[in-house]
RNA sequence: GGGCGGUUAGCUCAGCUGGUCAGAGCGCCUGCCUUACAAGCAGGAGGUCACUGGUUCGAACCCAGUACCGCCCACCA
């Protein structure tokens, strides 16, 4: 390892590999299951698809729960960051099939077992990219103890859970209108249902008989019709209601209802009702007892109930359809009507409502828990604001369609022969059975996340030290789908919230504001961000970005990451090319001591107020700006011109010291590295990473010590800016005027001599200088503006103070600042 | 159709329960190779805090409305 002197510049591409495997050496990552969960530290880290690759959602997320998790390990905590990856039943079957269709072949060629074998196969080549990207950010995740959702522990877990919640009644098998997405060929979630805004599509006013004329956009389901309703305080229609009309085209008689449902408004005020086919009207059909018919199969072809337009696609049939009802003038009108319309997440595909024999999860009784535990407080949800929502959601909790017809995934526990159905871990005994082809949607496995990672149902170690976790951080789109149901199936299982605190982060958006997506091409590659700035400045970066409500990507953010990497970097090489000695309690001598270690001690609370209040841009602003505008523009150069003894020693390594503790959880790379070239560190301080915070010491803050230094700070600064503004660079003289402890250091860097000042006289941050060269009647326009600008100062006091109402009203302290400011203002242009 | 959030310097964003709150980083301008860092240092310019009313002694901050932008939820054919 090269010396720190040797380089100027702190070089991530080098440095970061070399103290990775470090880190994945030492075994700092995977904590004994020993102690409870509340002297120990745990977060399960939403685990990325097996398919997936880093993008700027994982690498934000990944930033905050590595410095939670590095912050409670630098307090000495256990702290285990629970790893593993989804098998993400859709996204993986997709993508599997994707590459069987490059070499000519298909799943339904190779037959499921193949095929599942197959995706296996896959995982082993290629799934778990992103773990390994996760190391290049510098996750410490518990890499040593990686679970996968098909794991054959996790699998047991699942079908467990599954198994239970059906012998509660909690689980059942119905049919019932589903999300068909013609995509996948799976029925799915109303969670994976997009609402898409803005479809054109036609509305077709049909004629069904002299009184009745109903508008769809889908004219081909009219062959599922079974009733048309109408409202039952329509008066235009209440004396149609109990009498028949007749379908057309297929001649079937259909009642006519009525159902507070229907909007007398919209178009003639009659609806046709399709409960086979809308999920509107299949609530309607069963309030009213309807039949269901299903004329579109799950094949997205016209099933038999559509008499002579079977086997036709919907396509085909709609365009027969509407030609013969045209042919037969029943097509009153057309319109173009624009309305919301469901599109499947997973595959883009317009959803196909269809009946559909399918498993349910009854929601409900779960729900309650889940709000208490919210509106208790046992979770909180950072913001807060997000817990409305989640509350809102839960309220009005609908049954969830838990089964997929996909061959990936966790095959249902279900045997079915005859009329005969078993539900159990273990196949039933006796011949014929034949099991449920289904799997389980994949948020069913994924809510069992944080107990079946630690090995529940076993009452493991890991679990009696690590559940329940502390922290879930997650993006807000995932709330409901994953973490609400992780709250549910904790609770019902565990008897214990999965989780103390919530963290509902923000997303990143494209510079321009649109979403990063691929498809959009408006992506980043936080390995690409990495590789060109380094880890610390990504991490650093993205923290900086995060905030409660969405945010654009700004690069600006990540480079002053760099910048501040390569500033800790270089105050490391002056400090110790400056310091020798060990490590010690600081013995400070001066002022600027005293203010160092006060303003540090004011940064480590600060920071540890952020970290409790999930305020990550904070965190990481406030550490650079204790970096740069006090340790590096102030102390680092008030200490340049002074002798070095043990007490500077002492303060220089104890700043630096507790300055990288401080820093690390934001920049692990930078500060681990500089660690390993401090001197005199203890027995098991061989790691940054591995050491410790030292304890806060409030005796430390000084407020006497700020007030000098920050004088001084105020008069260098006028000193330097009138200079500027006047071309002045000669070392002047100047009177000095009770500055104290800190006179020497305002000389040197205001580039002042003590004395009696003779020629021009200006008066500059309270000193009078001598200013010889200058122009007198440049200092005198100078000084005129100056008076004016205290004079307007002073007129607007003045103004203020004169106001009965102010005086009167405003609180005591704020008028007596304003008398202080007043007389301030005063005293300065008196002395112009 | 509901609900939530946003609109502050050229850009990306801070500004807590109203009273030095008009800020930061980047960019821009000026001057510096000052022996940790030129990926640096010092200094500077730049904003009617979306708009319109209101409350108040006092409003970027509170209230109402308007205009854009974004997100979430929703069964109107």
């Amino acid at each position: 390892m090269a010396g720190l002197q040797e380089r100027t510049r702190f070089e991530p591409g080098e440095v970061e590999p070399r103290i990775a495997r470090r880190w994945l050496e030492s075994g700092l990552h995977h904590p004994d299951p020993d102690g409870t969960p509340e002297e120990n530290y745990s977060i399960a880290i939403p685990p990325p698809n097996v398919t997936g690759t880093l993008h700027m959602g994982h690498a934000l997320n990944g930033s905050i729960q590595d410095c939670l998790i590095r912050w409670a390990r630098g307090e000495g905590r256990r702290a285990k960051w629970i790893l593993g990856t989804d098998h993400a039943g859709i996204a993986t079957q997709t993508q599997v099939e994707k590459l069987l269709r490059s070499e000519g072949t298909s799943r339904e060629e190779l037959g499921r077992e193949a095929f599942v074998q197959r995706v296996w196969r896959w995982r082993e080549e290629y799934g778990g990219q992103i773990v390994e990207q996760l190391k290049r950010l510098g996750a410490s995740c518990d890499y040593d103890d990686e679970r996968f959702t098909m794991d054959e522990a996790y699998a047991a877990a699942v079908q467990r859970v599954f198994c239970d919640l059906h012998d509660q009644g909690l689980i059942y098998r119905d049919n019932y209108l589903v999300n068909w997405d013609p995509g996948s060929g799976s029925a799915i979630s109303d969670l994976e249902v997009e609402q898409r805004e803005g479809v054109r599509d036609t509305l077709f006013h049909i004629r069904y008989s002299d009184e009745v004329v109903v508008a769809t956009v889908r004219p081909e389901t009219m062959l599922a019709d079974t009733a048309v309703a109408v409202h039952p305080d329509d008066e235009r229609h209440r004396h149609l209601v109990g009498t028949t009309v007749t379908l057309p085209l297929v001649g079937r008689e259909l009642p006519v209802i009525a159902d507070e449902h229907v909007d007398p408004a919209f178009g003639t005020g009659c609806l046709k009702i399709t409960p086979g086919h809308d999920p509107n009207d299949f609530e309607i059909g069963r309030r009213h007892g309807l039949a269901e018919i299903g004329v579109i199969g799950e094949d997205g072809l016209m099933t038999p109930a559509a008499g002579r337009f079977a086997g036709m696609t919907v396509e085909r049939a709609r365009e027969a359809i509407v030609a013969e009802l045209d042919a037969q003038g029943l097509i009153v009108a057309r319109e173009e009507h624009i309305h919301t319309v469901p599109f499947s997440h997973r595959s883009g595909r317009r959803i196909e409502p269809l009946i559909s024999l399918q498993w349910f999860m009854r929601m409900d009784e779960l729900a309650g828990p889940a709000i208490e535990a919210v509106t208790s407080g046992r979770i909180a949800i950072h913001p807060e604001s997000q817990s409305r929502r989640y509350v809102e959601w839960l309220e009005s909790i609908r049954p969830w369609c838990v089964s997929r017809q996909l061959w990936w995934g966790h095959q249902l526990p279900v045997w079915y022969r005859d009329d005969e159905t078993y539900v159990g871990t273990t196949p039933p005994a006796g011949d014929g059975w034949e099991r449920d082809p289904d799997v389980l949607d994949t948020w069913f496995s994924s809510g069992l996340w944080p107990f079946a990672t630690l090995g529940w149902p076993d009452a493991t170690p890991e679990l009696r030290a690590f559940y329940p976790t502390d922290v879930l951080s997650t993006a807000r789109d995932i709330l409901f789908l994953w973490v609400a149901r992780m709250v549910m199936l904790g609770l019902r299982f565990t008897e214990q919230v999965p989780f103390e605190h919530v963290y509902v982060h923000s997303v990143i958006q494209a510079p321009d504001g649109r979403r990063m997506s691929k498809s959009l091409g408006t992506g980043i590659d936080p390995l690409d961000v990495i590789d060109e700035h380094g880890a610390d400045a990504v991490r650093f970066g993205l923290l900086a970005m995060s905030s409660t409500q969405d945010v654009r990507y700004s690069p600006e953010k990540v480079r002053q990451g760099q910048a501040l990497a390569n500033k800790l970097f270089n105050a490391a090489r002056l400090i110790l090319a400056t310091a020798d000695g060990e490590l010690a309690a600081p013995r400070p001598t001066t002022v600027e001591d005293r203010w160092i270690l006060s303003r540090l001690e004011r940064a480590r609370a600060d920071a540890a107020a952020r970290i409790a209040e999930f305020d990550f841009a904070k965190l990481a602003l406030g550490l650079y700006d204790f970096v740069y505008g006090e340790l590096c523009d102030w102390y680092l150069e008030l200490i340049k011109g002074r002798e070095r003894d043990a007490e500077l020693s002492a303060t220089l390594l104890f700043v630096l010291r507790e300055t990288l503790l401080l820093a690390h959880p934001v920049m692990p790379f930078v500060t681990e590295e500089i660690w390993q070239h401090v001197g005199g560190r203890g027995p098991d301080e061989g790691l940054l990473a591995r050491a410790r915070r030292g304890p806060a010491i409030p005796e430390l803050v000084d407020e006497r010590a700020e007030a000098e230094v920050g004088r001084l700070i105020e008069t260098v600064r006028a000193v330097r800016a009138w200079r500027e503004d006047n071309g002045v660079r000669d070392v002047l003289v100047a009177r000095e005027d009770g500055l104290g402890e800190v006179r020497d250091a305002v000389a040197r860097l205001a580039r002042l001599e003590w004395g009696e000042p003779d020629g021009e006289l200006v008066v500059v941050g309270g000193l009078e200088i001598g200013a010889p060269e200058v122009d007198a009647a440049e200092v005198a326009r100078a000084r005129e503006a100056e008076r004016g600008r205290l004079r307007s100062e002073v007129a607007r006091a003045e103004g203020k103070l004169a106001n009965e109402g102010f005086v009167a009203k405003a609180p005591a302290a704020v008028v007596e600042a304003e008398r202080e400011k007043l007389e301030r203002l005063r005293a300065e242009l008196e002395a112009l």
